[in-house]
DNA sequence: CCGTACTGATTACAGCTGTAATCGTATCGA
DNA sequence: TCGATACGATTACAGCTGTAATCAGTACGG
Protein backbone atom coordinates (compact mmCIF):
# COMPACT_ATOMS: atom_id res chain seq x y z
CA UNK A 1 0.00 0.00 0.00
CA UNK A 2 2.42 2.34 0.52
CA UNK A 3 4.28 3.18 -2.37
CA UNK A 4 8.05 3.63 -2.38
CA UNK A 5 9.57 7.05 -1.96
CA UNK A 6 12.90 7.11 -3.97
CA UNK A 7 16.26 8.99 -2.84
CA UNK A 8 15.64 11.94 -5.06
CA UNK A 9 11.53 11.83 -4.39
CA UNK A 10 12.37 11.70 -0.69
CA UNK A 11 14.17 15.27 -1.30
CA UNK A 12 11.22 16.85 -2.76
CA UNK A 13 9.33 15.25 0.34
CA UNK A 14 11.65 16.90 2.67
CA UNK A 15 10.52 21.04 1.05
CA UNK A 16 6.90 19.87 1.68
CA UNK A 17 6.66 18.55 4.98
CA UNK A 18 9.11 21.54 6.13
CA UNK A 19 6.22 23.66 4.22
CA UNK A 20 3.36 23.45 2.13
CA UNK A 21 1.33 23.83 -0.03
CA UNK A 22 3.43 24.81 -2.41
CA UNK A 23 4.35 25.71 -6.23
CA UNK A 24 6.27 23.48 -7.94
CA UNK A 25 8.86 26.49 -8.86
CA UNK A 26 8.69 27.34 -5.02
CA UNK A 27 9.44 23.89 -4.29
CA UNK A 28 12.86 23.67 -6.51
CA UNK A 29 13.83 27.20 -4.97
CA UNK A 30 13.87 25.20 -1.93
CA UNK A 31 15.50 22.32 -2.78
CA UNK A 32 19.30 22.26 -1.43
CA UNK A 33 21.45 23.38 -3.89
CA UNK A 34 23.98 20.35 -3.34
CA UNK A 35 21.17 18.68 -5.39
CA UNK A 36 21.88 21.05 -8.62
CA UNK A 37 18.44 20.11 -10.34
CA UNK A 38 17.04 21.58 -13.14
CA UNK A 39 13.54 23.44 -12.81
CA UNK A 40 12.54 20.40 -14.70
CA UNK A 41 13.51 17.66 -12.74
CA UNK A 42 11.90 18.98 -9.92
CA UNK A 43 8.93 18.92 -11.70
CA UNK A 44 9.33 14.99 -12.78
CA UNK A 45 9.70 14.33 -9.36
CA UNK A 46 6.00 16.30 -7.93
CA UNK A 47 4.84 14.30 -10.94
CA UNK A 48 6.03 10.55 -9.84
CA UNK A 49 5.14 11.41 -6.58
CA UNK A 50 1.49 12.24 -7.60
CA UNK A 51 1.73 9.35 -9.48
CA UNK A 52 2.28 7.11 -6.15
CA UNK A 53 -0.13 9.24 -4.38
CA UNK A 54 2.19 10.50 -1.90
CA UNK A 55 1.60 14.11 -2.71
CA UNK A 56 -1.67 15.79 -3.60
CA UNK A 57 -2.58 18.74 -6.14
CA UNK A 58 -4.73 21.20 -6.31
CA UNK A 59 -5.23 23.56 -9.09
CA UNK A 60 -4.49 27.30 -8.00
CA UNK A 61 -5.38 29.01 -11.29
CA UNK A 62 -3.06 27.79 -14.06
CA UNK A 63 -0.95 26.43 -11.74
CA UNK A 64 -0.70 24.02 -9.13
CA UNK A 65 0.01 23.77 -5.23
CA UNK A 66 1.22 20.46 -3.66
CA UNK A 67 0.78 19.04 -0.51
CA UNK A 68 2.14 15.83 1.45
CA UNK A 69 -0.14 12.98 1.75
CA UNK A 70 2.11 10.94 4.02
CA UNK A 71 3.04 12.48 7.09
CA UNK A 72 6.89 12.68 7.70
CA UNK A 73 6.30 10.89 10.94
CA UNK A 74 5.29 7.85 8.84
CA UNK A 75 7.75 7.79 6.40
CA UNK A 76 10.37 7.87 9.12
CA UNK A 77 8.69 5.12 11.00
CA UNK A 78 8.83 3.06 8.22
CA UNK A 79 12.10 3.56 7.39
CA UNK A 80 13.43 3.72 10.46
CA UNK A 81 11.84 -0.03 11.50
CA UNK A 82 13.07 -1.21 8.12
CA UNK A 83 16.60 -1.05 8.62
CA UNK A 84 16.29 -1.86 12.49
CA UNK A 85 14.71 -4.99 11.04
CA UNK A 86 17.48 -5.94 8.26
CA UNK A 87 20.61 -4.85 10.16
CA UNK A 88 19.53 -5.46 13.50
CA UNK A 89 17.04 -8.01 14.21
CA UNK A 90 14.46 -5.47 14.83
CA UNK A 91 16.18 -4.83 17.95
CA UNK A 92 17.42 -1.26 18.95
CA UNK A 93 19.68 -1.83 21.49
CA UNK A 94 22.43 -2.96 19.12
CA UNK A 95 21.71 -0.61 17.10
CA UNK A 96 22.85 2.19 20.43
CA UNK A 97 25.69 -0.21 21.07
CA UNK A 98 27.36 -0.56 17.26
CA UNK A 99 27.01 3.10 17.13
CA UNK A 100 28.66 2.99 20.71
CA UNK A 101 31.43 0.77 19.76
CA UNK A 102 32.18 2.88 16.14
CA UNK A 103 32.61 5.90 18.85
CA UNK A 104 29.64 7.63 17.10
CA UNK A 105 28.01 8.73 20.33
CA UNK A 106 29.43 11.76 22.23
CA UNK A 107 28.78 12.19 25.99
CA UNK A 108 26.03 14.60 25.11
CA UNK A 109 23.95 11.91 23.37
CA UNK A 110 24.73 9.42 26.03
CA UNK A 111 23.43 12.01 28.65
CA UNK A 112 20.34 13.34 26.47
CA UNK A 113 19.26 9.33 25.69
CA UNK A 114 19.64 8.79 29.48
CA UNK A 115 17.37 11.42 30.39
CA UNK A 116 14.99 10.16 27.65
CA UNK A 117 14.97 7.18 29.09
CA UNK A 118 14.54 7.99 32.41
CA UNK A 119 10.97 9.91 31.40
CA UNK A 120 9.33 6.89 29.57
CA UNK A 121 10.06 4.99 32.53
CA UNK A 122 8.07 6.85 35.28
CA UNK B 1 34.72 4.32 -3.65
CA UNK B 2 32.19 1.56 -1.15
CA UNK B 3 30.26 -0.02 -4.04
CA UNK B 4 26.17 0.30 -3.38
CA UNK B 5 25.00 -2.86 -2.30
CA UNK B 6 21.13 -3.36 -2.78
CA UNK B 7 18.26 -4.97 -1.39
CA UNK B 8 18.66 -8.49 -3.25
CA UNK B 9 22.38 -8.29 -3.03
CA UNK B 10 22.44 -7.63 0.61
CA UNK B 11 20.39 -11.09 1.00
CA UNK B 12 23.02 -12.92 -0.19
CA UNK B 13 25.32 -11.28 1.98
CA UNK B 14 23.88 -11.68 5.02
CA UNK B 15 24.46 -15.67 4.15
CA UNK B 16 28.18 -14.85 3.04
CA UNK B 17 28.87 -12.83 6.36
CA UNK B 18 26.85 -15.75 8.41
CA UNK B 19 29.24 -18.38 6.78
CA UNK B 20 31.71 -18.11 4.46
CA UNK B 21 33.60 -19.01 2.20
CA UNK B 22 30.87 -20.91 0.49
CA UNK B 23 30.17 -22.19 -3.22
CA UNK B 24 27.31 -20.89 -5.03
CA UNK B 25 24.84 -23.73 -4.44
CA UNK B 26 25.83 -23.63 -0.71
CA UNK B 27 24.45 -20.11 -0.69
CA UNK B 28 21.60 -20.47 -2.37
CA UNK B 29 20.42 -23.16 -0.03
CA UNK B 30 21.07 -20.94 2.77
CA UNK B 31 19.03 -17.83 1.25
CA UNK B 32 15.59 -17.61 3.09
CA UNK B 33 12.76 -19.38 1.93
CA UNK B 34 11.06 -16.55 1.97
CA UNK B 35 12.96 -14.64 -1.32
CA UNK B 36 11.87 -17.75 -3.55
CA UNK B 37 14.76 -17.04 -5.89
CA UNK B 38 16.56 -20.18 -8.30
CA UNK B 39 19.84 -20.77 -7.79
CA UNK B 40 20.74 -19.11 -11.25
CA UNK B 41 19.16 -15.64 -9.36
CA UNK B 42 21.78 -16.24 -6.45
CA UNK B 43 24.62 -16.55 -9.28
CA UNK B 44 23.83 -13.61 -11.07
CA UNK B 45 23.65 -11.43 -7.62
CA UNK B 46 27.05 -13.10 -6.61
CA UNK B 47 28.66 -12.12 -10.22
CA UNK B 48 26.89 -8.57 -9.54
CA UNK B 49 29.00 -8.84 -5.96
CA UNK B 50 31.86 -9.53 -7.57
CA UNK B 51 31.71 -6.69 -9.87
CA UNK B 52 31.53 -4.23 -7.45
CA UNK B 53 34.48 -5.55 -5.46
CA UNK B 54 32.66 -6.47 -2.98
CA UNK B 55 33.22 -10.23 -2.77
CA UNK B 56 35.81 -12.09 -3.75
CA UNK B 57 36.22 -15.87 -5.22
CA UNK B 58 39.12 -17.90 -5.30
CA UNK B 59 38.77 -21.17 -7.42
CA UNK B 60 38.35 -24.68 -5.49
CA UNK B 61 38.39 -27.22 -8.95
CA UNK B 62 36.10 -26.29 -11.18
CA UNK B 63 33.79 -24.34 -8.43
CA UNK B 64 34.44 -20.84 -6.69
CA UNK B 65 34.42 -20.19 -2.87
CA UNK B 66 32.97 -17.10 -2.52
CA UNK B 67 33.40 -14.79 0.58
CA UNK B 68 32.58 -10.92 1.35
CA UNK B 69 35.28 -8.41 1.28
CA UNK B 70 33.58 -5.70 3.19
CA UNK B 71 32.63 -6.57 6.70
CA UNK B 72 28.96 -6.89 7.98
CA UNK B 73 30.55 -4.40 10.86
CA UNK B 74 31.14 -1.59 8.22
CA UNK B 75 28.08 -1.80 6.31
CA UNK B 76 25.91 -1.36 9.14
CA UNK B 77 28.03 1.74 10.23
CA UNK B 78 27.36 3.01 6.49
CA UNK B 79 23.89 2.48 6.66
CA UNK B 80 23.02 3.44 10.05
CA UNK B 81 25.03 6.98 9.14
CA UNK B 82 23.11 7.17 6.42
CA UNK B 83 19.34 6.97 8.02
CA UNK B 84 19.92 8.80 11.08
CA UNK B 85 21.72 11.76 8.59
CA UNK B 86 18.56 11.71 6.09
CA UNK B 87 15.77 11.64 8.80
CA UNK B 88 16.83 13.03 11.76
CA UNK B 89 19.59 15.20 11.08
CA UNK B 90 22.52 12.89 12.09
CA UNK B 91 21.49 12.53 15.89
CA UNK B 92 20.65 9.81 17.46
CA UNK B 93 18.52 11.00 20.31
CA UNK B 94 15.65 11.74 18.26
CA UNK B 95 15.18 8.08 16.50
CA UNK B 96 15.34 6.60 19.94
CA UNK B 97 12.58 9.77 20.77
CA UNK B 98 10.56 8.64 17.52
CA UNK B 99 10.49 4.93 18.66
CA UNK B 100 9.88 5.82 21.79
CA UNK B 101 6.95 7.96 21.22
CA UNK B 102 5.52 5.14 18.08
CA UNK B 103 5.36 2.84 21.27
CA UNK B 104 8.09 0.73 19.65
CA UNK B 105 10.80 0.18 22.44
CA UNK B 106 9.50 -2.24 25.40
CA UNK B 107 10.63 -1.67 28.82
CA UNK B 108 13.05 -4.01 28.35
CA UNK B 109 14.49 -2.12 25.64
CA UNK B 110 14.62 0.61 27.39
CA UNK B 111 16.61 -0.92 30.80
CA UNK B 112 19.14 -2.72 28.37
CA UNK B 113 19.81 0.77 26.25
CA UNK B 114 20.08 2.28 30.01
CA UNK B 115 22.98 -0.88 31.13
CA UNK B 116 24.45 -0.29 27.67
CA UNK B 117 24.67 3.59 28.31
CA UNK B 118 26.04 2.71 31.70
CA UNK B 119 28.66 1.09 31.17
CA UNK B 120 29.59 3.76 28.14
CA UNK B 121 29.89 6.93 30.91
CA UNK B 122 32.16 4.28 33.37
C1' DC C 1 34.21 -42.38 -25.85
C1' DC C 2 29.64 -40.12 -25.25
C1' DG C 3 26.04 -38.01 -23.34
C1' DT C 4 24.59 -35.79 -19.04
C1' DA C 5 24.86 -32.86 -15.39
C1' DC C 6 26.92 -29.08 -13.08
C1' DT C 7 29.33 -24.51 -13.05
C1' DG C 8 30.16 -19.95 -14.16
C1' DA C 9 29.36 -16.46 -18.01
C1' DT C 10 26.49 -14.12 -21.06
C1' DT C 11 22.21 -12.38 -22.38
C1' DA C 12 17.36 -10.91 -21.44
C1' DC C 13 14.02 -7.94 -20.15
C1' DA C 14 10.75 -5.14 -17.65
C1' DG C 15 10.33 -1.73 -13.99
C1' DC C 16 12.43 1.93 -11.20
C1' DT C 17 15.59 5.97 -10.85
C1' DG C 18 18.08 10.10 -11.89
C1' DT C 19 18.10 13.61 -14.78
C1' DA C 20 16.43 16.09 -18.07
C1' DA C 21 14.50 18.09 -23.06
C1' DT C 22 10.61 18.91 -25.71
C1' DC C 23 5.69 19.73 -26.60
C1' DG C 24 1.23 21.85 -26.19
C1' DT C 25 -1.38 25.28 -24.21
C1' DA C 26 -2.58 29.30 -21.81
C1' DT C 27 -1.32 33.89 -20.32
C1' DC C 28 0.73 38.37 -20.14
C1' DG C 29 3.10 42.32 -21.84
C1' DA C 30 3.76 45.29 -25.85
C1' DT D 1 -2.92 40.75 -31.67
C1' DC D 2 1.59 38.46 -31.53
C1' DG D 3 5.33 36.77 -29.67
C1' DA D 4 7.58 35.62 -25.29
C1' DT D 5 6.70 33.11 -20.95
C1' DA D 6 5.32 29.99 -17.71
C1' DC D 7 3.22 25.54 -16.61
C1' DG D 8 2.19 20.92 -16.58
C1' DA D 9 2.38 16.64 -19.56
C1' DT D 10 4.79 13.68 -22.44
C1' DT D 11 8.86 11.61 -23.98
C1' DA D 12 13.81 10.27 -23.52
C1' DC D 13 17.36 7.61 -22.13
C1' DA D 14 21.01 5.34 -19.64
C1' DG D 15 22.05 2.81 -15.42
C1' DC D 16 20.49 -0.13 -11.62
C1' DT D 17 17.49 -3.94 -9.89
C1' DG D 18 14.96 -8.15 -9.63
C1' DT D 19 14.54 -12.19 -11.66
C1' DA D 20 15.73 -15.41 -14.64
C1' DA D 21 16.92 -18.43 -19.19
C1' DT D 22 20.38 -19.86 -22.16
C1' DC D 23 25.17 -20.87 -23.52
C1' DA D 24 29.72 -22.88 -23.24
C1' DG D 25 32.98 -25.69 -21.06
C1' DT D 26 34.20 -29.68 -18.34
C1' DA D 27 34.07 -33.63 -15.40
C1' DC D 28 31.77 -38.00 -14.32
C1' DG D 29 28.99 -42.21 -15.05
C1' DG D 30 28.22 -45.80 -18.13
Amino acid sequence: MPEKISDAEHTVMEVLWDESPLTAQDVAERIPATRDWTANTVKTLLGRLLAKNIIAHEADGRRYLYRPLVQRTDYVAGESKRLIDRLFGGKLTPLVAHLAERDELTAQDIAEIEVLLKGLKG
